[in-house]
DNA sequence: TGTCTTATTGCAAAAATTGGCAGGAATTTG
DNA sequence: CAAATTCCTGCCAATTTTTGCAATAAGACA
């Protein structure tokens, strides 16, 4: 565990910003966040660490760690916005739209296709957290299903 | 043009909605701006056919047209969402993170990993509009470039 | 370790987005 | 074509997110 909190204070600091305690505090109320987590679950673990910590850090503190590759952020299309500690494993989510449920998948699927987008358009694509939506297993079993998004 | 629109009434009429006159200056207003707009852009465009249009009937109406696949709207990471007018034929986005240039993709290239994504999860993947990121053809053989999100 | 430079933070104010509600407008029926 | 029924809209308030700024603290260097 502290082992894998210094490497990200390595990281943090090697981009040329500075290791502060907000930004650690931050960095694990991410990790505990287990899988996704929303901003607001996010700024209530903190706080229970320290009181003090801003709404406004916290929004520039994740702007930062996507920037920087530590937190992959994932927009679910409801308005909210998921954080996840970056893995070691990329992956992916496919997200119902009928049923809402997500799954992960892995980068394998996609690697072939960024393989063919940099043979094709010369394009090295790095993007590592893409939530692709669409209809599920079940719900494809489901004619009458309504439709919640 | 004006066979255009109708077809666009009949979508909402047919999904359930009203035609509001409201509902077609918006509609028009992301038409004009041919590709990408911002939301700003188009409530800019909006106001200038009636002053009266609210800001929070822009949001929900344009939040509706996505709903029903009539736009299309990616998250660019800057924080700013675009939005397009759906096409006819579907495509997608390279976002270089250098120099920040963007491209359009075939859908074919993504069809595939659709395909497989089917095969493998029996996931019915239908998202239209992505935005991969990563290094463009330029910005690869350029090594201290900076790095400007 | 002490000083210096400058990024970062918390605060406060602004801007953007969402939600509730009553009046008005679009459809549907007859 | 008129009346009835909801849906939509505009307004207002609440909430969320961003921004400007002075004080503070992190990191570099001696």
């Amino acid at each position: 565990m502290s082992h894998h909190k210094i490497a990200y204070e390595d990281i943090i600091h090697a981009a040329g910003h500075r290791v502060t305690p907000q930004r650690l505090f931050i960095l694990d109320a991410v990790c505990e966040g287990g899988g996704h987590t929303t901003l607001g679950e996010v700024y209530a673990r903190v706080r229970q660490v320290d009181q003090s910590i801003d709404r406004s850090t916290l929004y520039r503190t994740l702007k930062l760690f996507v920037e920087l590759g530590l937190v992959v952020s994932a927009d679910t299309g409801n308005g909210e916005t998921y954080y996840e500690i970056a893995k070691a494993h990329p992956h992916h989510h496919l997200k119902c739209r009928r049923c809402g449920k997500e799954q992960e998948i892995e980068h394998a699927v996609m690697q072939r296709m960024f393989d063919q987008v940099l043979q094709e358009y010369h394009f090295k694509v790095d993007t590592d957290h893409l939530v692709l939506f669409g209809v599920c297993a079940d719900c494809q079993h489901v004619q009458d299903a309504k439709y919640t998004p």
